[in-house]
DNA sequence: ACCCGAGGTTAACACTGTAAAGTAGACTGC
DNA sequence: GCAGTCTACTTTACAGTGTTAACCTCGGGT
């Protein structure tokens, strides 16, 4: 075996070469998904299709499936890629100093603007498709923070210093969640709750939830 | 001018004549309407097509054109048939005696097992296609009930009996909605909220709002 | 020099919603 | 009773869609 010390010309060409090609394929595949996350934030899910894509970036439309398995595919790496800074903003959030009430108080706004200044990325990842939150992460988004996981992780720390009531951490969880997910999905899909009411409205419904339970 | 008092047999004919087919075509209207719920609740938003609804029926695909305005259309109507059986269970849920806490859970709850027994509905209504709360009701669907009226209704009565802690009416509303709807939405978008906890879980929520909320 | 295979394209299929033109038959006025 | 109109419906057509299969082309390895 002549290992890893035999670093021929040759060789380190054929390495590049092949680096060369390996890179040209995934940057014909970021290219896919940077069109196609710009489409989608444009002209909505309904609208979005993969022959304009292909159009937007100059290739045929079946160069797509090269690079992505499906239509369903493409659109759940645009997701991934929401969730990706969706996340990021969460732990940023939880992450600032202050009491468990402040963090959560920070946590759900940073959820709810992220919903506001991303609607559709929103609406995709949570409403439309979120059974994708079932399936394992792919490749290549290992580092995505458990978004779910930055919440649970303020509830825990508010029972184990006693600034929330004793209760069951899933259930207060989930309860914080559906909490802000519904303000939002209503404001996102009726008519009843409009963005500038909202951070108001969630402050009121964060007051009442503080006294149902803080102790 | 011989006015109403003249019915002649041929006048009569005339508009027994109007009248048959103005009937028919409320038929077709309604078989059509018929089909299509049926098709919607069969095989999901996503699959749902004129066609199929025109090929199930057995008319030419064009012929819905003459009762529909187009495809939103229809799946409007069958959204308000959902409307229709929704707000009369919650209607009905509020009519029991009971505490105000015991009308606002039965809600609560009324609101839940429709999601669950009719999830695409739900979906229809509240979730892809909310838009539509905003739209005048169309004609001959005057009597459909106003859904949130009821929750509203119930949390005045709690405001004015004094059950409930002094609070806004529409704060207070807007927070049974979006946390029903929120943990529904969750439930039936992402596999976190499997239908057999949600009841569980809804109680147990409940219990935190009561907290918050009675005086 | 030959071959191979990867990346891309073209052609084709089975769908979709919808508009325009055509048709058969009931209804109308004479 | 008959010509004409009106109406419910169909046929045809168009511009899209996602996706598969066959084809091409060209860089790299043997």
């Amino acid at each position: 075996m002549n290992g890893e010390a035999t670093s021929t010309r040759q060789q380190r060409l054929q390495q590049n070469s092949a680096g060369r090609r390996a890179q040209q394929k995934l940057d014909l595949r970021q290219t896919i998904l940077g069109a196609a996350t710009r489409l989608f934030e444009q002209d909505g899910f309904e609208a979005f299709s993969l022959r304009q894509v292909a159009e937007a970036i100059g290739y045929s439309p079946t160069s797509i499936y090269l690079h992505f398995r499906d239509k369903q595919d493409l659109l759940h790496h645009v997701a991934l890629e929401g969730f990706r800074t969706f996340g990021q903003e969460l732990q940023a959030a939880s992450d600032q100093p202050g009491s468990v009430w402040q963090r959560l108080n920070r946590i759900g706004l940073a959820y709810l603007r992220f919903s506001i200044s991303h609607p559709l990325h929103y609406r995709l990842m949570f409403i439309v498709r979120g059974e994708w939150l079932a399936q394992p992460t792919p490749p290549g988004y290992d580092s995505v923070i458990d978004s779910f996981g930055v919440l649970r992780q303020a509830v825990q720390d508010g029972l184990a210093s006693g600034e929330l009531r004793p209760g069951d951490l899933d259930v207060y969880s989930a309860y914080f969640w559906s909490q802000v997910h519904g303000l939002v999905s209503l404001h996102l899909s009726t008519p009843y709750f409009p963005a500038e009411a909202l951070e108001a409205l969630y402050r009121q419904h964060q007051e009442i939830t503080m006294l149902g339970m803080s102790s």
